[in-house]
DNA sequence: CAGAAAACGTAGAACGATACACGTAGAACA
DNA sequence: TGTTCTACGTGTATCGTTCTACGTTTTCTG
């Protein structure tokens, strides 16, 4: 009789009933809750000791009503790409001590992208967001950025003033890949890109590549092609430019996974790596390692990136209103196949 | 004056309004929005127009004080491993034609991991849980399925009836992995598992190994090492075996991951794969097809798993009570590791 | 055609927390 | 002594939905 099918066992223990607990009013209880202001030690000791005697948990819901849900939304393109686990560690390193929650959402997955989970993170009353390699355009950000406290990650729009980005030099990136090949003795240095056209990072790294290919009087040389990132078009593309008639020496991938699929096919079309054709990624993930592939990349620190991305957001949260825009330094990796001779 | 600091931006419409704006009852569009009994066409038609004439969207928070929130929570191990990807892709496709969201949570970076963001999600009020490679023992699961709907994906526990369960047959997996094996001609066979005791999808692709050994007439060379998921004791684990005075000429890994960094060891070792030892792993992830790796691998159908898991999630959510256990029959692909000669 | 049942729609009380406006006590100051 | 602060607590309206209870209209049935 107590409990319908649908009344899934014992009841929440409510604010109402630890206040109660604790013989003090219910407002008293969510202060202590939100380290407001105007509580004394003795009455917070009180009221943590019924909480936790209790055993009662802030219903999320409840709260975002008048305040906060105290939970940030992630939004990543795709859970494929081992890089976003580091910004993911770094964003929950930040969160430890917190109160805040970080919960995940796929915009590649879903049908109308990124702009319906980011839509549907503020329906559920997030605080604010987390938007990792953003595809949408200003004014989309701008609108979501008018509504809540918005971090871009991988996103550079430094003149921006709405919402705050978080990136490493990606321009410094490629260049330090295409210097690295120059000094090994590569000459015919070609860049993998994106077909896109909202991809800012993407933008960088191809400007990096272009400059590096000028300061070593390679300007002629400068080869970017773009293709989609599925496994089929990148195999075909890889393979077109393999046996072309002078086909690169040297291939820029803009993020490792191509890479390693570039490997792939160079090494079934009986292609020598590092020897007959150099490599190299970027965002040195874990597969970079491997001594089968042994891929040169750039480290762009992604703990260090999603643990900013998550500091800048908070502050936002509790009212910083100026934008900031924070950059790492790219760091080399140079591994075997880069590494000819 | 209007909008403080903290205030972002245009209020949001409310179902207030747009009851106000279609002429009907708050009570009505509530009805409308649930699909609930006793709306006639034309009103929901009036209700549906003012919606979206408005920009109606209900906010979760609210509705989570009184129903549903509409969200399903995937908690997963970490987020490295791409075959969670495509239990993803799955989730969402079944996904696509309802009001649920799904969001992800990560437990392993989490503190105090797998039980503390189960319960981050029951406090925002999700309406139902998927659990992937559940690392909680029986209690620990029960008491969550006791508060709200949950299904296992990757977690065998057949007799179970609090909750459901989704797997591939980990048993049958190891036994076809070590039949190809034996069939290729390698004989010690060895497996790699995991330093744990509550993974129950470990121990099935364990006994599936011993069963396979056993019926080759090989029993007397079973040979499982346990050991964590870390690169480092990979690394040393791998190397370990592979320079055994009697070293396995054939080694099973539980998880592609581990297979791809045992196949690099033996790369630095020199020895040579196929020939001098064969690999295989399990999941067959995206990179096992890679030329450099071909890696033999057992493929699980991750998009199914997650396909069904939220399925039987939303049964769940909707009042089924008995509790269902789904397999799907793993499938060995063969690639160049274990294909020697 | 009466009566019952089904369909449609409404009003208003929850849900569990927050935040605002206030009250009170004691200290500090003139 | 009276006034003004400051620190600490309390009472309660409120957030945007859902849900229960209940009227009213329409449709069905014998």
């Amino acid at each position: 009789m107590a409990s319908t099918e649908k009344d899934k066992g014992n009841r929440r223990v409510t604010i109402r009933e630890v206040a109660e607990d604790a013989g003090v009013s219910v407002a008293a209880v969510s202060k202590v809750l939100r380290d407001a202001y105007g509580v004394s030690d003795t009455l917070r000791a009180k009221v943590r000791q019924s909480m936790d005697a209790l055993g009662y948990r802030p219903l999320a819901a409840a709260r975002g009503m008048r305040g906060q849900t105290y939970t940030i939304g992630l939004v990543l393109p795709d859970i494929r790409n081992p890089f976003f686990s580091d910004i993911m560690t770094g964003v929950n390193n930040a969160l430890e001590r917190t109160q805040y929650r970080a919960l995940i959402g796929i915009s590649q997955s879903s049908a109308t992208g990124e702009m319906a989970i980011v839509e549907a993170m503020i329906d559920r009353q997030m605080d604010g967001i987390i938007l990792i390699g953003a595809t949408e355009d200003r004014a989309n950000l701008d609108a979501i950025a008018a509504r809540k406290p918005l971090v871009a990650v991988g996103h550079h729009e430094p003149d921006i003033t709405t919402f705050d980005t978080v990136n490493n030099n990606d321009q410094q990136g490629g260049q330090l890949v295409v210097r690295q090949m120059v000094a090994a003795g590569y000459k015919r240095i070609a860049m993998i890109g994106l077909k896109s056209t909202t991809s800012t990072i993407l933008a960088e790294r191809e400007i990096g590549y272009r400059r590096g290919m000028i300061e070593a009087g390679l300007g002629s040389a400068i080869n970017i092609v773009q293709e989609s990132q599925t496994l089929r078009d990148v195999q075909i593309t890889a393979r077109r430019m393999l046996q072309a008639p002078n086909r690169p020496d040297a291939i820029f991938c803009w993020t490792d996974f191509i890479a390693l699929e570039v490997i792939s096919v160079a090494t079934e079309l009986g292609l020598r790596i590092p020897e007959d054709v150099g490599i190299a990624g970027y965002d040195n993930t874990v597969y970079c390692d491997f001594a089968q592939n042994g891929l040169s990349s750039i480290d762009q620190s992604g703990e260090l990136l999603g643990l900013q991305a998550t500091r800048l957001l908070i502050e936002r949260i509790q009212g910083r209103s100026q934008a900031e825009h924070f950059v790492v330094p790219p760091r080399l990796v140079i591994r075997r196949s880069t590494s000819p001779g």
